[in-house]
DNA sequence: TGTATATGTAATCGTTCGCTTACTTTTTTG
DNA sequence: CAAAAAAGTAAGCGAACGATTACATATACA
């Protein structure tokens, strides 16, 4: 499945615990977080840290894949106030 | 590519941006952080936040997946005091 | 070669993370 | 139904994040 935020990792992290019929309390244990912790990994919060994020995945038996995304690379919202930061005046645009 | 930790994403991160011919500060800018919040990232900062981290991918039009890893869950070191902990005495091993 | 440009490091600072504890609400199960 | 287990929520606190600024080192390139 492919992961674009928080909130979907979120999901798929509860999914995976109820399928392995984990409660919170014995993830956050295996995890080596608070059990609050997992509730709001399970909400999608934005915030909580890349390390105890993957550490979680590893303790459910899941495995992330990197790849570069065919087609257009995000098309990186065209912001004038930075090319004219950028390098100024070297004929940009 | 397999990610297990954050150093692992680092390591794409940097590889992803150079072949893109971004400067970090470029980078910084697109995602929305500091320049020492990239430099940070490459080098496989794990205190990270999910959300940044996933923009960042994003910027950089790379994709995650996610999925069940065949085999074994990770093993998941046998801890005593956490069995004794579960539930005293229904018999665990 | 020297000079911009990119990258690495350090220190300070306000904000927020994640932990603990305690309590409530929901779900399970005997 | 009652009791236990699981899950949600809140407050307080120390620790660490990420931003900013400044300077040092590397790399590019004219």
């Amino acid at each position: 499945m492919l992961i674009r935020n928080a909130k979907e990792i979120g999901v798929f992290v509860r999914e995976r615990r109820l399928k392995l019929k984990l409660s919170q309390a014995e993830l956050s244990q295996r995890v080596g977080v608070s059990r609050l912790w997992i509730v709001l990994l399970e909400k999608g919060k934005p915030t909580a840290q890349l390390g105890l994020v993957l550490r979680t995945l590893n303790a459910l038996g899941l495995s992330l894949k990197i790849s570069e995304s065919t087609g257009s690379l995000q098309p990186g919202k065209i912001d004038l106030d930075k090319l004219l930061r950028q390098r100024t005046g070297k004929g940009v645009l």
